[in-house]
DNA sequence: CAGCATCCGCTTTGATACTG
DNA sequence: CAGTATCAAAGCGGATGCTG
């Protein structure tokens, strides 16, 4: 909370979150939504309690969520984005592009959660065929199963399971990353322990676009 | 220097770049080239000499920066952004564009040096007018003299002063971000304490870009 | 249980002084 | 110039307890 004291757009930006733990955070709002203090707590496994509710309130403060007693059936407080607190995303996308290369070596001991995927594939992945009948894709890979859906050329994602799916992708972590991102394709995803149910040209029309702009090989 | 432990992109940059001051030093050697440790204290008021040492080992070891000794008459040891620590740019500009908008109220006390602007100034200036004849715009609004020059459409910023410059433009720091973002026109930029010298066609060309959309009006 | 607040030991940071 | 050394203060992590 301390700040840096600088006219600079910069330092004015990390001085409101540049704090640990506050753009992850944010991670979560983003991807998931109107969250509950636990769910946070949940989505973020190591945060120390205390801190969380710091972080809210200073977030609070600086106008970039607001929290609402949600009626029933609901009836908890809901943490929740304002429109400033969204306009973050691009902040979060970048981060997210520079890091995902450090995904290529999985450390061992990370944890892991499915949704925290969401962000990268709405980045990643575009429909090639916005034309074409809606499409849903079922993964399961983390400790939640999630969705990956098409609709108007745009590609959503949310947790949950379908009836009757276009495509089930199933696989660690690291190869279902290394598959979304265009690192490997789907016969060297599939060696790495990956297993594909249904028609791959579902899976193709999900092309990842630019994946050498948003993932170069770096020399150094 | 603590790792969140999590398999996710932006968890991972962060566990890189989202110590304190980091972004910050990276900011600096984005800004100004190839530096020498005392340059990059004088760029970060407020740090501490140690923590400046550790930043730059740790740095180092990512690979986002590299030490070099520089031969005569330079003889000291520069320090400059390696492939993987350019590319923090977008970064960079993704909490600018943000963070910019809390610099219309300047808090009292702030410190300001004129180099901090370089940043936005290439992110938001475009020529209008690629074809027509090279242009330079002497900048007095903080410690230093800055130079806006553009060439074959590029706006490049750099630190001196020039002979004969189209332009000159001198005033206080927020009043020089009003106009160079667009929130402000010259003419009310003048009733700001701005002066400017030289043909307003020559600023004309240097239109802000996408004012709107670089600083939203947000409601909350 | 959800949503915190309190306490405590450890680590990081900030300020200053000092050195080759 | 380019750091290291020292130390107090602040921040963080982990455990636990309290309240509706």
């Amino acid at each position: 909370v301390r700040s840096y004291r600088q006219y600079c757009a910069v330092a004015k930006g990390l001085d409101v979150v540049g704090d640990r733990w506050t753009l992850l955070i944010v991670r979560e709002l983003l991807t998931r939504g109107p969250s509950r203090y636990t769910d946070l707590r949940n989505g973020l496994p190591g945060i120390a309690t205390n801190l969380l509710a710091d972080r809210l309130r200073e977030l609070e403060r600086a106008g970039i969520l607001e929290s609402e007693v949600a009626p029933p059936p609901i009836a908890t407080t809901l943490f929740r984005l304002t429109r400033r607190g969204h306009e973050l995303e691009p902040v979060l996308h970048a981060i997210g592009r520079w890091g995902g290369q450090l995904l290529a070596q999985p450390a061992e001991g990370d944890t892991f959660q499915t949704h925290w995927l969401a962000l990268p594939l709405r980045l990643h992945l575009r429909d090639q065929n916005p034309e074409g009948p809606p499409i849903t894709i079922q993964l399961r890979t983390g400790d939640e199963p999630m969705l990956i859906e098409t609709a108007d050329g745009a590609v959503t994602t949310r947790t949950g399971t379908a009836a009757d799916p276009d495509a089930v992708l199933e696989g660690p972590p690291e190869t279902v990353v290394a598959l979304l991102t265009g690192q490997v394709g789907l016969t060297d995803a599939r060696a790495r322990g990956l297993t594909y149910q249904g028609d791959p040209e579902v899976f193709r029309r999900l092309q990842p676009r630019s994946s050498l702009a948003s993932f170069p090989r770096t020399a150094k």
